[in-house]
DNA sequence: CATTTCACTGACTCCAAACTCATTGACTTT
DNA sequence: AAAGTCAATGAGTTTGGAGTCAGTGAAATG
């Protein structure tokens, strides 16, 4: 059973975690602890009674994001789906995570090393699954000879060109505006 | 006639910008005033006599890199060359300032707002060139029908992936390791 | 109910970065 | 060659961030 402190401690711990994660993803990761803490309705100092430091605050912030991001994409990797539909699962979850996701893509060299070891991990999760999906007999035939791992950075490499440069192609979301145009495209460009 | 002191004011700027150049290369855009007149043998406020401001100093240096590499490629488009040739030449540029050029793509949404018209600039410059390589008759007939932006994009998304992680590729230039790979691979993807 | 614990506070310290400016002495001008 | 100019200096100032800590009051404990 656990006392009200315990809850509260949790609770608190939780909403600078999402607060963070709102900053974050709207100001990019050179916000700062002061920003997050006004946002989250709290006092400076409280958030280094949970965090250490501003990095192990990143660090724990990105820990689950992995988690929940491969979560999300492991429950919408149905089997014997076809590579389109795969690929709109991919940037269906993308979408919901854009702005941070983004930030995470386009900052990753500035961020503390975990945050490399967070974002392999990621992209091991979607490599698998199009790996699955790819290396099925009726899919097999119809793509070129191309080695695998070609074929997965192609497709991330796209995706991630127009997330990082969203300013030159849309507004609001680039994932939504161009979705359709994207995946009708690279299943052109691998197919035979 | 150049007096000596406008000679050695110049030369001082050209140091500056060089050192930045270098600095910023290897350290990220991140690294500050101070390493930089360190690392040019100057003292700080020097710095500030040439540049009101660092981001002043970030967007000449940006600027004279646009220019730079701009004429490169020009340079190196030759007419009537193969589309193998022609990506080996992106590639080769993009080799010689490799480090920088990574520091930029890597760190473009944290750079001023100038940055990205400067990567605009340099981007339409090898777009046109493709452009030209890709419409010619000999190529069009046996490049699959896909929009040239897409085209385009899945060239630069497909380098700057492999820039942007170099890490997960090689220990020194990603692009000397992976350049043969890339551009057969690119290749086949577009061809019919 | 008295005592102890502890999540939270906010004013504080510390630090490192950008930027300033009086001073210097070599160069330029007259 | 005297007077004036100005590139360069480096010891300041200012700013804004991360991280600290004694104090407070509600919750837990006995």
């Amino acid at each position: 059973m656990k006392t009200k402190r315990q809850i509260q401690k949790e609770a608190t711990r939780k909403l600078i975690l999402d607060t963070a994660y709102q900053v974050y993803a709207s100001e990019g990761f050179s916000a700062t602890t002061n920003q997050i803490a006004r946002a989250a309705n709290l006092s400076h100092g409280t958030i280094f009674v949970h965090f250490p430091t501003v990095e192990n605050l990143i660090i724990c912030l990105l820990e689950r994001f992995g988690l929940e991001i491969n979560a999300q994409f492991h429950l919408l990797a149905e089997k014997d789906e076809s590579l389109e539909t795969f690929l709109a699962a991919h940037i269906s979850v993308l979408i919901r995570y854009e702005d941070f996701y983004k930030r995470l893509i386009s900052e990753i060299n500035v961020l503390p090393q975990e945050a490399k070891y967070v974002f392999i991990n990621i992209q091991s999760v979607v490599s698998f699954h199009l790996n699955q999906v790819i290396e099925r007999d009726q899919e097999k035939e119809t793509i070129k000879e191309i080695p695998m791992h070609i074929v997965f950075n192609s497709w991330l490499g796209l995706i991630h060109y127009y997330l990082t440069n969203s300013y030159l192609f849309a507004a609001g979301s680039v994932l939504t505006d161009h979705k359709d145009e994207l995946i009708l495209n690279y299943i052109k460009l691998i197919r035979k």
